[in-house]
DNA sequence: ACTATATTTAGACATTCGTCGAATTATCTA
DNA sequence: TAGATAATTCGACGAATGTCTAAATATAGT
């Protein structure tokens, strides 16, 4: 769960990806030509993204269009602050 | 900067240890006997997190005394701030 | 059905990461 | 000085990660 958002913050590609999609959706494509990598490890980075439910997908034709998932920043958030603060005997 | 602060918190032990220290600072054996991996990799993580600015160290004597780096939580908050910004796009 | 375009998956590779035991360094006390 | 305790560093190992090319899958338009 939160291993997997934490992993996935963790690669600066991967945090670029989220700034771009910040200003909007885009297609696997698109996002591709902005980044020097092959498309194969972007389709990866956007693999790990989508695992941890940092983005969506939304296939439209050939195209597969990629948004962030806003829903999952307030769990992000209150995340950040769990770590942050005392803790909690829980498991 | 970022990319190490990200990394750091990509470990599930290291944020173990950030939470830990969040009940006060703790020395590095106090701090290695409440986790199951050796001293050796509990002395790792906290270079990472030392590295990262997550954490400080102080010496007393024999003992090297760890307590979490407050001020960088901020500089953190400000970051993840940035990364999700809440979306204001014209829709 | 064929062809072109878009995207993902498979397989391989080098690098990084988490881990350990052993050796080393640092500090205190007798 | 020597010995004990605390902590770090060293050297090695398997596992995970980011990357690539090549192959496979999916969809659209002839």
């Amino acid at each position: 769960m939160s291993d997997s958002l934490f992993k996935a913050l963790a690669d600066p590609t991967r945090r670029e990806v989220l700034k771009r999609l910040q200003r909007g959706p885009a297609t696997a494509g698109e996002l591709a030509e902005e980044f020097p990598q092959a498309k194969a490890t972007l389709s990866h980075h956007f693999n790990v993204l989508k695992a941890a439910g940092l983005v969506r997908t939304e296939r439209r034709g050939q195209h597969v269009v990629y948004s962030l998932n806003t829903s999952v920043f307030e769990e992000l958030a209150r995340m950040m602050a769990e770590l942050f603060k005392p803790e909690r005997k829980a498991r």
